[in-house]
Order: structure tokens, then sequence, then C-alpha cells
RNA sequence: GCGCCCAUAGCUCAGCUGGAUAGAGCGUCAGCCUCCGGAGCUGAAGGUCGUAGGUUCGAAUCCUACUGGGCGCACCA
């Protein structure tokens, strides 16, 4: 927070000071800290852009400029270097002594209302790590908005009427000829997950139907009946996604991943909010009905003239089929002005499960009635939808619809969370039983497929991960006195940082090509690495406090701080990087890049796993000195500390 | 055909709105536990930033064209 302030300062005295010495009105200065610490603690090339507007060369003009130039509080000394950059360096002491009350300290809160929807698994099989990625993106995302002040609502919408759940409805009723009776016996076997049973009969059926197209018939006519809620195939369906969606919820819970509403596409039938959706669409003309040509009789908005779908061979999207019914994407434009607040009618709601620590997650229901005890959902000022590329289309024909029916700033607002998808590096698809084409062999990566039952699903990795971590706490020969029961959960806290530290370290646009053995890796650019150095910080002052050395880092010694010239270059890239979390956190959310998060942190981790081998703290006899590595270590532990409980990685008391 | 994304060290990736000598992790090699925990630390080797032009005082970063790879562009969801 100081630092962020500093740098507003600083770039306000300089905009002004080169308007009243050249007349010169510069828009932004670029602040930030030089590749070098010995050059200071943030430098600019302003005068280096400034030297053509204003013909003087750029040594010259950082002179004049920095020649009395006002500083801001904590910033001793400006000078200029290179072929002209202006390098601004901190009074180090009186910084750390400041920063250190404020670590982590976020800024003004906007208070705006964000919905940010994301995981939207199909109710007809278990998650795989390509959810996880998405799940883990989005959790975090509002982990971080709300630290930085926003009022966010998490939702999971649940496509329970979809024709992935109807192949599996027909799997049950036509090739294992069972009803709901049967189903439930399958739901209430423990002996095989009822996800992972789906998963099966799910590309069972998707290999029946290829080999007896006719059966596609099957498909269709089911699809018909959950729609409309027609007999025993309706009830059917809703049982198996509600029992799937429990242990999608079951799964990312693992991950500390929670949602505050589950919408049901069911009830945007039932509700009817396409109707409504249909209405204001055709009233305000953005959709028109086709009179010839190859979409005669459908409802079309036509793209061709938005310059985002200019050159394309079919500008023209159908929301409504000649049969009259509505598309995928129509019910998605009608939802989306909804979680805007847009359309006159809303859902009713019902508790679905309290969580563990008492919060309540919703879901949307067609009874009657509405639970009183509701919260309001929807009327956002920001949606975030986190869901793949592959989607990318579809996303900007949604916010296209926005935009036709006079909603600009919602359309503006209408975020598409993009990411790339999680496939599989050949070596683990082999490892998976998948036969492999030569020509899949050689590339870098494989596709999963749902439809083929190829993929890692997440259960089992996080099965894997834990075993490993539990294992290496046994070998570790830091798990004396601990029960078996301690050691799993131990090993499942490192298993949950390397699975969320893994799907956020690379950028959204990487596609990841999983591998068993990285992922498994504890060392290095990992979570666990951030985990373990935090341990090390906590474990210095447990020892100290144990051993009766003062720390002197309580709040009357801090205030008779001095640390001065102490500082180390080490010491004082500690307080620096530290300084740096709130500003990269911000990065992280205007760019939807949250790898710029688990970056900072991983620098900060390196740097002080650097200083903890060189500055011993326990063992310090020197008041003064022991009080100032304390305080930087203490520095980072309050970052680290907070930061990772952002990112939901829990830090154990050992590993 | 049109659109989007990716290409940086042997491998996997960083590189913030153009800025100073392009950085990590893994792997390789050489070291470090009588000293707060070795899931760690120190050092070494390793790069025509896909290619060719262009803009700029300055380009891995911006523009153009190409090459290679991926993904989209349904009266499917």
């Amino acid at each position: 927070m100081i630092l962020e302030q500093i740098t507003a300062q600083l770039s306000e005295t300089l905009k002004s000071r080169v308007l009243v010495l050249f007349g010169h009105a510069v828009d932004r200065v670029v602040l930030q800290a030089p590749p070098r610490l010995a050059m200071g603690d943030l430098a600019t090339p302003l005068c280096l852009e400034l030297a053509k507007a204003l013909k003087r060369k750029p040594r010259e003009i950082a002179e004049t400029m920095a020649k009395d130039l006002e500083l801001p509080t904590f910033v001793e000394a400006v000078s200029v270097e290179g072929a002209g950059y202006l390098n601004f360096r901190f009074d180090r002491g009186a910084f750390t002594a400041a920063h250190i009350r404020t670590v982590m300290e976020p800024g003004p809160a906007p208070g705006e209302r964000v919905i940010v929807e994301h995981t939207n698994i199909n109710p007809n099989k278990a998650a795989h790590i390509g959810h996880i990625r998405n799940a883990v993106l989005g959790d975090t995302l509002v982990r971080l908005l709300r630290w930085l002040g926003y009022r966010v609502e998490t939702q999971n919408y649940i496509d329970d009427t979809g024709v992935q759940v109807a192949d599996v409805v027909v799997g049950f009723e036509r090739l294992q000829k069972e009803g709901v009776a049967e189903v439930q016996k399958h739901i209430d076997d423990p002996s095989v997950p009822f996800d992972y049973y789906c998963w099966d009969l799910y590309s069972r059926m998707a290999v029946y139907y290829q080999e007896n197209p006719e059966a596609q018939q099957w498909r269709r006519d089911t699809l018909h009946r959950i729609e409309n809620q027609e007999g025993e195939t309706a009830q059917l369906a809703a049982l198996v996604a509600r029992a799937i969606v429990k242990q999608h919820i079951a799964t990312m819970l693992r991950l500390d991943i929670t949602y505050d509403l589950l919408p049901k596409e069911s009830d945007i039938i039932h509700q009817h909010f396409w109707a409504r959706a249909f209405e204001m669409l055709k009233e305000s003309g953005a959709i028109t009905l086709e009179q010839e040509g190859k979409h005669k009789g459908c409802w079309v908005m036509k793209l061709a003239e938005t310059e985002q779908f200019e050159g394309m061979d079919e500008p023209d999207k159908i929301l409504v089929r000649s049969n009259g019914t509505v598309t995928y994407t129509g019910k998605d434009i009608a939802y989306q002005l909804w979680k805007f607040g847009l359309l006159d009618r809303t859902f009713n709601y019902r508790k679905f499960l309290t969580y563990p620590d008492g919060h309540v997650l919703w879901e949307s229901s067609h009874d009657s009635e509405t639970d009183p005890a509701a919260p309001k959902f929807g009327g956002a000022k920001k949606v975030f939808n986190v869901i793949d590329v592959r989607q990318s289309y579809l996303q900007k024909v949604v916010k296209e619809g926005l935009r036709l029916l006079g909603y600009t700033r919602e359309a503006d607002n209408s975020i598409h969370f993009s990411y790339e998808m999680v496939a599989l590096t050949p070596a683990t698809a082999k490892a998976l039983g998948m036969e492999l084409s030569a020509e899949d062999a050689g590339r870098a990566y494989v596709e999963m497929s749902g439809r083929k039952g190829l993929g890692v699903k997440a259960d089992d990795l996080m099965d894997a991960m834990q075993q490993k971590a539990t294992d290496a706490v046994r070998d570790g020969g830091k798990a004396e006195g601990l029960s078996d029961e301690e050691m799993r959960a131990l090993g499942r806290t490192v298993a949950v940082a390397a699975l969320r530290y893994f799907m956020l370290k690379y950028g959204r646009n990487k596609v990841i090509a999983f591998d068993f053995d990285e992922a498994l890796t504890f060392e290095g650019d990992s979570g666990p690495y951030l985990q373990y150095s935090t341990v090390r910080v906590h474990n210095i002052f447990r020892k100290m406090k144990e051993r009766g050395v003062d720390a002197l880092i309580d709040d009357r010694s801090l205030d008779a701080l001095t640390l001065n010239e102490g500082l180390t270059d080490e010491m004082w890239e500690l307080v620096r990087l530290s300084a740096d979390m709130p500003a990269a956190i911000r990065r992280a959310v205007d760019s939807l890049e949250l790898s710029v998060v688990t970056h900072q942190l991983l620098e900060l981790a390196q740097k002080f796993n650097s200083f903890y081998h060189k500055y011993p703290i326990l063992n310090e006899k020197d008041d003064a000195e022991r009080q100032r590595r304390a305080v930087c270590a203490e520095v980072f532990r309050r970052t680290m500390t907070k930061t990772l409980e952002l990112l939901a990685i829990p830090v154990p008391e050992r590993m």
C-alpha cells in the first residue's frame, strides 16, 4: 500500500514538473523497479521519452528535472543514470518501519457487485483435470476480487437438461434397462463412486451411438422428455444430475473451492427466462425472422455489421430454430441478462447444502415458493464467465446480444475469462491406457475426451498427490509423534498447495500438457516450496519464543525501531518485493493473468530462502542486528501468510 | 476461406502498459547440514527471443508478411 502511494505521488509530481518546466503535458509516467538493486528502488525512462518532443538531450532533461525535485516521504534521493533515467532511492529503514505495519493492507473498497461464474461441469460424469483448471482460476479470481473490496457472488451453472445428461440417462434406460430404483442403488453403492460409474457409462454410450447410429433417436426423445419434465425419464435425469453435482461439489471442496449459487438450466426453462428475453430481442429489433434462404423460418441475430464479426462466412447467428425451439446461445443471452438484473423475472431458491464452515450453498428451484432466507442473487455490475477459450466465439455473440439490446455498459462488463485447455502428454495418455496413433505419439500433447472416457479424473489426481505428499512427510523425518491420520492431513495440505499452484503458474493462454511426474514434483517452482519457506519462517519465531530470545518485533519494539543503515541489499530486497505484492494482485486481476501472483510469490520465497541461509536470527547476539533480521523475516511472513491465504494455499505447522 | 491463440536455454515456463547486462524451475556438472529444518542454499555450463522486413533514441515486447503448431467459425450443448 505504501509503495502504491509513493508511486502515485511521484507520478503526479513528475507530470506537473514537466508541465511547469517545459510546458509539456504527459498522460502517464512509467515507474518501475530498475533491473538491479544498485540502481535504486524506482526508476522512470520519462526523460528519454521527452527527448524528441522537447528536442533536447535526455540526460540534460533529466538533470533539470532532478534538480530541487520535491520527493515524497520515504524517498531519500533522486539521481540521473544511464542514458537519462531518473532513479529514486528509498530511505530503507523508514520505509521498512512503515511497511511492516501495513503489509498486504488492501486499498479502498469499490464495493461493487460482481458475479464470477465458474466450474460449470456437465453433471453426467466425474470431474477431470481440465475442470480443475477452470475451478482453481475461478475460485482464485473470486478471492482476489474480494480482497480488492468487491462484493462477489460465485455461481456454478448446472446444465441439467443437456445432451450430456441425456446420454447417460439413455445409457441407464436403454443399455442397462434400469430405472430410478436401480440407479438409486448405484448412487448408494460405496464401492464405485457414482460419478466414476457414469464416466464409464457415458463413454460406453458414445461407442454405442457410433456403432448404432439409429440410436440417436433415443437421445432426441430423451432430451425432449427431460426438457418437458415428462415421466420417469425426467425424474431419472434429475436424480443423476443431482447425485453427480453433489460429487463435483465434494471434489472441489477438497481444494477448498465453494460456491454461493447453483443456477440450473431446468429452472431457466421453467421460469421462462427465454420467453422474456425473446420479447426484448424482438422489440429492440436485435433479431429478425428470416423469410427466405437457408435460414428460412429461423430467428436470427445479424452480426455482419459489427466489426468483431466482419469477414466471416456466416455472420448470422440463429437463436430460434425453424421448429421454434431456442438454441443454447439464446438461452445464454437470457441468462446473461438475468445476471445483470435486466430480465424482469428471477429464480426461486432453496438450500442445496451447508458447507462445514457454515456457508450455505443455494440452488435455483421451481418450487412454488422461494426460501425467504435466500439472499438476493444476480443484478451485478460486472460478470466474469470463466470458460475455456474454445467458447470465445459464443461468448462474443452473447456479449453482442447485450449490445444490440442497447445495454452497452453491460456488454462491456461481460467479461470472458478465457483460458487454454488441459491436455495430456503422450506419456501420460499412454499410462492411462490410451492407444495412440503414430501421429499422436509425436505430438506435444493429446486432447482429453469425455466421450471416449480419456482423461485424468480430478479425484484420482488428488489421491495420487496426497499419497505422494504423505509419503514425503513420513520419509522426511518430520513426522515423529504424528498419527497416521495427522500425516494424511498434512499430505492433503501439501497436495492442495501443489495442485492449486500448478493450475495458476502457467499463463492462461498456455495449453497445459499435463504430466504426472511434473504435477507430482514438490520442488522448485511449486506450491510446497512456498509452504516450506513459510513453515521455516514460522519456525524461527516459534523457536525464539521457546528459547526466550526476544525477536523485538512487538509493537513497542517496532515503535522504537531504528533500522537506519543496517539493512543490507538482501534484507532490503525482501521488503521491496513484499511491498510490490498488492500491485501484483491488482495487475493480476486487471489482466486476468493470475500467474502474476504466483511469480511474485516465488521470487519472494527465493529471496527469503537465500536470506535465511545467510542471516541466522535465533543465534544473533547483537540486539539491533537481530531486530533488523527479524523485522525482514516478519515482513516476509506476513506477506506470505496473507497472499497464500488469498490463493487458498494452506500453510501447515510443519511438513 | 475467415478469426483467435502459441513459438524465448536440452525440457517446462517468466519477462508487468516498448526501456538499462533476456530471467526462473527441472535436468547436467561442482560444492554446502558440529550453525533457526537439505521439500533448502551457493556456483558453473547452456539463448541468432520461429524467419524476414518495418516503426523507434531504444523491440523478446508494437506493425506487416511468412513458417510451424493448436483451437474456433452448427437449425450441438
